[in-house]
DNA sequence: TTATTTACATACATTCATGAATGTTTATAA
DNA sequence: TTATAAACATTCATGAATGTATGTAAATAA
């Protein structure tokens, strides 16, 4: 039985993906063979040198599927008009991305493959440029977002907006790691909406 | 020539652990061969299985010698009496670690050995253990020191000294992987010593 | 209908890393 | 002084992973 239909085919190709995934966390990348790849999918090696050229051409096929979505739905929040709080914005795009690694355990393992079973070295340091890239543009972006609270009067007075922006993208990088390196992080997850709310009210106007 | 004194032996040794250390740092440890640390460092495979058990037992004795006097030192500012506002015995502790980090090359390697160069895998699972227990040490820690400022009236009233804690947590682990992770850090890194200053003034007693 | 690809499976050659076994020299203890 | 063992170097056997080459059956274009 070879020489599927095209529908087929891409379907193998989105099961390969799959199974290194889940390899991939297992096994961590440099452990994951593309045999145990292969026969984690249902296939053989050949189908997998068909559809990718190597193992570092999978990893960021993998990768590709997950990433983009998720800057894509923190920033619908970011970039929304509809705060008229633009710090409630902020809280709510930080909130969304730690959502979203919570439910879906895709997107949570694509996330722990990527901080911690992967050496960015060789043909690997790339991701780290990947990964470092959206950091980048996270910090500029909140650093507008918090600007424009500054200019509503609506940032805590004596905060400069881009203080408030490194320390908000120093506290959000340093979540997502606790999270997923330490998998004690268990309990820690429970508490990832109330330190977000802790860490932006502390650059609110007092209330009283 | 072979059959060394002890001193020399224990010379030797030494060169190992700083050839894997540079080894490690350069090809990531999966890709390390005892082979190529051996020729690094001057000596034959022999030797280091002389010494060493596995790479697995070298990596360990690499990160030992780093880890154990980091916590000493930051320790020592955070529980010294002679601050009088515990928030500079906070501050002293966090600035003196990246002090550490930006001064010496040795400790900044292994940290990003640890951080980005290594799959925390099979017997390396430990590792994260590892990393993760001083991070809640450092958390139980600053949260008993934040609670002292509270009771002095040294902490901006609002502010629950657990959720300070856990805040100064989750920045101070950003902070480090951002350093290390991104190495456009370069720029990063002078403004590390201000980002602290920063980050510890939000939690400080308005001063007018 | 036939020819040609496609989408794989199978087989093979090569490289490479590991661990163990063994060899060798010299410090050191007795 | 001699026997022992420390501190390595050298050699070997083995397995595992990779990449490529080739085989093959079905889909599809002509």
């Amino acid at each position: 039985m070879v020489r599927k239909t095209k529908e087929e085919a891409e379907q193998t190709r989105k099961e390969i993906i799959h199974a290194a995934r889940r390899v991939f966390h297992e096994c961590g990348v440099s452990r994951s063979t593309l045999e145990k790849i292969a026969k984690a999918a249902g296939v053989t090696r050949g189908a997998v040198y068909w559809h990718f050229q190597d193992k570092a051409e999978l990893f960021f096929a993998m990768r590709e599927d997950v990433f983009a979505p998720m800057v894509e739905r923190t920033d619908a929040y970011l970039l929304s008009e509809r705060f008229d709080n633009p710090l409630d914005a902020i809280e709510a795009s930080i909130t969304e991305f730690f959502r979203v690694l919570e439910d879906s355990a895709v997107v949570r393992e694509v996330f722990e493959i990527m901080i911690s079973r992967c050496e960015y070295v060789g043909e690997f340091t790339s991701v780290e440029e990947e990964i470092g890239r959206p950091a980048y543009d996270f910090l500029a972006k909140i650093e507008r977002v918090y600007r424009q609270a500054a200019d509503k009067g609506m940032l805590r007075p004596g905060i400069d907006p881009m203080d408030a922006a490194r320390d908000t993208w120093a506290f959000t990088s340093g979540l997502l790691h606790l999270l997923l390196s330490c998998q004690r992080g268990s309990d820690l997850s429970q508490k990832v909406s109330a330190m977000i709310s802790v860490h932006m009210a502390m650059r609110r106007i007092p209330s009283a």
